[in-house]
DNA sequence: CCGTGTAATGCTCGTTTGGAGTATAAGTGA
DNA sequence: TCACTTATACTCCAAACGAGCATTACACGG
């Protein structure tokens, strides 16, 4: 990547117009300087550009869904949706907007880069390509319906990450042992303390769970050759079945690709985001009670929360606002139905909320 | 929790998580997985893989050198180092770690992926490119020597950034007045309150200043039409005399395109990874004092720092160790040595090294 | 040799957060 | 009516944090 040429450095001049890395959310702040960024001219374009590449988005679309943290998919619930990168469209995340919304009808409430990767032939020969990944959050029903998208709860896929009524028994009945047999064959002591000390840090065997810690779990299993995917590329051959893929038990559903690597990015990102910044409330529905946004959190989070805590948190950030109306569903004392006061985007540049995971 | 844009909360110590895709640091486990993702087959190219586009990526390497935070520049200090994508590397990230490293001759300690940037219309044409930015850190004395690269304080950029010694007086100057008139030319009441509820946040006139916010700001000054480069792109035609440009006083120097506003992203990321993450080390020799250390998170952070609870911290996380040597530099009591202990990466997951910065 | 300047260090204090627990109120359904 | 479920109001406590005071150690200049 980047190439060699000596000493030089483009000196382009064409200026680029992009949306913000920071508010993720679209700003009529980034329109606008797309605009007039499109309409500028370009005084010094001599660069030699380097060779060309295809390019494509992939989105990870997370919902809430009764209690259970969704991911559209495609292909028999083996990829994420992706698409071309296309031209047509002012910016990157602008597009992905677009095409979302064409394809599901579902309204993007927050689209937020993830990571950009390039794998050496992907579409064969000289062609490389890079895959844009995004983070996009919608609201409930998604009533995908359409194609052939399915949403599917992303803990089908990391079996593991589900921590909210307590430890899911696969960590100890299977990755333990599997991580520490394949720590112990190493062919020294040294590495296999390192690779101990990593199984053990990331999956908490030796201090709290840390949910946030997704993708570094992952890649440990990765490398430890515990996921289908990985056994699929040392193969250096056509994929198993993936019937035979799948049932590698307690390692959770494979995806085509890296594709579970970018869900886990995905996932890794939206626990760290809810926890500084409000985006849960894309997820919610207009209105809805505390319990209920409480669920949302702990859905994502993958583990409980201190439900006074959370409350206390939740009102004196000034959040949300009573709606005046009550809802008494599930039995038991009806609950204030509340709203996202959304002026407190304007109003707090960033900031933290915070949520009150419990210890226990 | 949650969240969206903006709660607040005292300005505190602020924890932000941190959208780390992975650790940033180039772990074997990913250049081992690009490996076999190159030899896998694609089962089913489940998307048709888009038009071809051009890729580059672009640097922001910063280094700390006697208590000033620097950036690699070239053109004359107006550019960021850029260079085409090539296909030659097994990642862009080790692409990019090589190139800089025969380019300039210094490690990189650490590397992280910033953004991904795409635009219409830059070299011509069809082609579109996609710039992909990223962020790494180096030791001290850069002797970039070599070509017409050359380090530069970063504060010539964002001369309202540095805190250190109390706000900047261009703030009240420039800043804070420009940014009325700009509230107050508004259609509305409005988007005038708006504009200047923006403004008061980012910029701290109604709050603590909250120095992470490099980006918020350099967009929101960029929105009011008060950086040279948003002039030069409302004009629609090529940019004034540079000369001029830079003229504009308190605005900071001017960049190509939006050179800028990566290297605003660049800092933003750094200022808010150096709390919750030991990277700071990267950018000190191997060994040093507890205060050359503090000078050098200063430096970053663009604010003081409580000495001893920054002593305190660090030496309650055993970030560091005692090298039994002192050093009796700049008269005075003389200061133990210290070096990082690098065991602490493959310790701990992820942790939180944490700053005390001073609200005074 | 003493006084002064500059840092390094050690310790204390009071406040703020954040995790947890207890107690009580207010509905539904059997 | 009771049993059950959830909402809500408070209280406690300990760790984390921001700040300040006091003391120790050197270099240097008279």
């Amino acid at each position: 990547m980047i190439g060699s040429p000596p000493i030089c450095f483009n000196a382009r001049t064409a200026i680029r117009p992009e949306p913000s890395p920071a508010s993720g959310v679209e700003r009529k702040t980034d329109m606008l300087r797309e605009r007039q960024l499109s309409a500028r001219i370009a005084p010094t374009p001599p660069v030699q550009i380097g060779r060309p590449v295809a390019a494509d988005l992939i989105a990870v679309l997370a919902a809430v869904t009764s209690g259970d943290p969704r991911v559209l998919t495609i292909q028999d619930q083996r990829a994420l949706p992706s698409g071309p990168f296309e031209l047509a469209h002012r910016s990157m995340q602008s597009g992905l907007r677009a095409w979302v919304e064409r394809q599901t009808r579902l309204p993007l409430g927050y689209v937020e880069q993830l990571y950009t990767f390039a794998d050496k032939d992907r579409g064969g020969g000289e062609q490389r390509v890079i895959s844009i990944s995004y983070l996009g959050l919608t609201r409930e029903q998604p009533a995908s319906g359409e194609f052939e998208a399915s949403w599917r709860s992303w803990y089908a896929y990391f079996p593991w990450e589900d921590h909210r009524v307590g430890p899911p028994p696969v960590i100890e009945d299977v990755l333990l042992p599997r991580l520490r047999a394949w720590a112990e064959d190493s062919f020294s002591a040294r590495i296999a303390h390192d690779r101990w000390q990593r199984a053990a840090s990331t999956f908490g065997f030796d201090r709290a769970w840390n949910e946030e810690l997704v993708l570094q779990r992952y890649e440990l299993l990765y490398e430890a050759g515990l996921i289908p995917e990985a056994e699929r590329d040392d193969a250096g051959d056509a994929p198993r079945d993936p019937a035979a893929i799948d049932a590698v038990s307690g390692m959770g559903r494979a995806m085509i690709l890296d594709h579970r690597r970018i869900l886990a990015t995905g996932i890794a990102r939206l626990r760290a985001k809810i926890k500084y910044h409000p985006v849960v409330f894309e997820l919610m529905p207009e209105t809805f009670t505390l319990l209920q946004l409480q669920r949302c959190v702990e859905a994502l989070a993958g583990r409980l929360v201190h439900k006074q805590n959370f409350r206390r948190l939740i009102e004196q950030q000034e959040l949300v606002e009573e709606t005046g109306e009550t809802s008494q569903d599930t039995g038991g004392r009806p609950a204030k139905l509340f709203r996202f006061r959304r002026e407190v985007l304007a109003e707090r540049a960033i900031f933290g909320t915070k949520l009150p995971i419990s210890r226990a």
